[in-house]
DNA sequence: AGTTAACCGAGACGGTACGTCGGGTCTTCGT
DNA sequence: ACGAAGACCCGACGTACCGTCTCGGTTAACT
């Protein structure tokens, strides 16, 4: 993720740090979260994380990607609504999540204020899991479930939007109802039958 | 917003505190923001910024209140879609202002780790603006315009979310053409005709 | 001790505020005395406070005088080492007193940077002492007691010098000991007898 | 001085910050001194300053060690008034000096509300030059000059003592002058010789 | 096997901002 | 007009972290 290195990188400190990171970060919240903590917690010197990472938003999102080892799998059963249901469920479990809400919320106003932050969030657990979701309504698009000319990463963030909507302006808790909700008008409409 | 006083408070010191900064947020971004240079700018004590104030979110927002009165009026032209995709648009130029960037950016940050920001956030800007909506939407339902069964506040979520998706995400940029297909597809539905 | 006033000066706050001088000054000790602890304790607001005096120094000068009506009489038995001894025991008690330590140090350190405090301590304090040791001292003279070509404010210089020495440096506790040193020491020189 | 360290301190900033302490002493008296001052004076972070010393007296003291560099050196030339009026002048000198007069007085006027202040101004600065002129006069006494029941140190005492009553009392000048009246007295006895 | 180069731990360093305390001035009441 | 109350501007306090910079010490890898 940085520059000065060979390979002579000590593994050990790097798990400590990912550690600490992931540790101080339940304990105090992402925003007390701090370099000098990590480092001592880690037992390492501030260089040392200094050398390999830029910022803590950078150490959080590795910690992420190593730990939160979060099935990277879209089922499909045939079924697309079930499908999407079972997906989206699976997110909603992710977000309730005390564990992962403390550092989503940090490492998500981190980004908004470091570009480079926010472009891996989506480069690393964003874009993913979006590709996979266009992967499956590519086939229900394809076996004519889906309008022809819907317009798959569009429809993707129609679905999970509101679901990030509530993560970060916390109105209302994210819960599983809200899924069928989201795939009801998603999928069917608001506006009434014209027949 | 807080605690001591009667109402000895100095209108100056509030205007001039408020003035800072705002215009601090635009000169330095959000996170750049500090009580220091408020206090500075301002020509005031720091004592009286805490004296008044829990944080520098909570004079954002104050800020944002007294200064941004943007419309809180939502069409109604008896056509709905149009009357939504003129309401969005609204929003998108907003969001694609880098004024108000500099603050929604960083208000919504900071209510990552301070619920009482997040409340305040959701109490005094979100929450009027879904009201309207909520409001417009009942008439079109009334009308007949949309279906019975349609719970509306989860609606307005559905075409907003996607909006505040893009804005806190910085997947793609906000755009009218976004709103487009929002409304198509939150309306209409993405699944094909079943005739 | 100050400037703006008729006398429609109110002797309650007068009073109020010596008492709350003289107890914070017991309690926090002179570093720790505070012109707001003063007007909270003694129920005043500050500017009553600035409008009469110039500096807490000066309160507890006021205060000095005013409560420490410790006797100005210097006794006068026929018996010149005598006298000397009983009004120097009188001010090693008075140097041993903690309620006088508490502020004859923070007094004098006050005059170290302030040389009106210097002066006003000098003037109301020492001076009327010094004034009535050089009288017993001259009658002593008249009556061929002393060496004619003594001077006496010198003398006098020279016997409390080392009480107020030992007060200030902290080298050892003032004693009536010391007094008795002192005296042998200042009438009848250390040199041998020359015979 | 104090407690966190190794031998990493920083020679260069120790010295920067006894320099800037001296010369802000100068220029604003002790009373006017600052931690803050000091630190930007010296180009220094406050933090390294409070790493090495409790107090801006302990500073001031350190600096004084270590710059004023005054003679520890008593004169003996076999004449003991001769001498002890040398050294006594030279005491005069250094009271005299405004350079000397900026820090003593406020290094004092600390000791009254801080006793490690108060040891450490008599052991470093006091206690050294009371002991070699204890020793001058022990060699006077075994010679003869001095009776042999007088105690030395309280002799030292009784010489110095007026010097620093007027340096802190500011009732009169300290000067040259006021050392031959001390030598008189002390040495001679203010009695009329009984013959 | 000895040298050398890098990373490692530790933590001091120059800084910026924090939130608090008290100074002295001012303004607003009430008496 | 003075007194109480306390808000105001200001400057300093002592602390927390920042990111940079030495310091040994311990491994490699390379003569």
């Amino acid at each position: 993720m940085a520059t000065p290195n060979p390979e002579r990188r000590s593994e050990r400190a790097r798990q400590a740090i990912l550690d600490a990171a992931l540790e101080l970060c339940l304990k105090h919240t992402y925003g007390g979260l701090t370099m000098e903590g990590i480092a001592k917690r880690a037992g390492v010197g501030k260089q040392t994380i200094y050398r390999w990472w830029p910022s803590k938003a950078a150490i959080l999102l590795e910690a992420l990607q190593e730990r939160g080892g979060s099935t990277l799998i879209f089922p499909d059963t045939g079924n697309l609504k079930a499908d999407l249901r079972a997906q989206m469920n699976q997110v909603v479990t992710a977000f309730t999540d005390p564990t992962f809400a403390a550092y989503s919320g940090g490492l998500i106003a981190a980004a908004q204020s470091d570009p480079d932050i926010a472009a891996a969030v989506v480069a690393s657990i964003i874009k993913p899991r979006v590709d996979l979701c266009v992967e499956r309504l590519q086939k229900a698009q394809q076996a004519g479930e889906l309008r022809p000319d819907v317009n798959l990463p569009d429809l993707v963030e129609l679905l999970y939007a509101p679901l990030y909507y509530r993560l970060l302006l916390h109105t209302r808790p994210v819960s599983k109802s809200q899924v069928t909700t989201i795939l009801d008008l998603a999928l069917n409409g608001a506006t009434a039958d014209k027949n």
